[in-house]
DNA sequence: GTTGAGCGTT
């Protein structure tokens, strides 16, 4: 009669923190704002002066349309701080910027750039895309 | 001269 004691499940339920990554916030990005709802007359100088009215501003970076060369209305702001771009994104979140209404966010990460590393062989038969 | 939800190249 001896109770063995066979734990059914073990209570450690503490799931590895091997992957301890610094703290974890809300946001995938940390400094990274999205920037949309702009006018299309609105360019980078005049958005990192909004924003930098905030904040140390380090990149501004307006996405242009490759075909007509416009802008697409949307664009990315960087911060030196996660604390400036905080503010900003919750201060100039939707308030109007030029006429109209700003929507500010959060970006995410999706840089990732990989060097044209030949993955498998690239038989060098690069595509040409012209347009 | 236009249009209006959204997440991007070096």
């Amino acid at each position: 009669m001896r109770k063995v004691s066979l734990i059914p499940f073990a209570r450690e339920v503490i799931k590895s923190s091997s992957s301890q990554c610094r703290s974890f916030s809300s946001s995938p990005s940390n400094n990274k704002l999205f920037v949309a709802g702009l006018s299309w007359s609105v360019d980078e100088k005049s958005l990192k002066e909004a924003f930098s009215s905030f904040g140390e501003v380090s990149e501004v970076r307006i996405m242009y349309d490759r075909d007509s060369g416009r802008s697409r209305g949307f664009g990315f702001v960087n911060f030196s701080r996660e604390d400036e771009a905080s503010s900003a994104k919750d201060a100039m979140d939707g308030k109007a910027f030029l006429g109209r209404p700003l929507k500010v966010s959060f970006a995410l990460d999706k840089v990732q750039r990989e060097p044209l590393t030949t993955r498998h062989s690239n038989r060098g038969a690069t595509f040409s895309r012209s347009r």
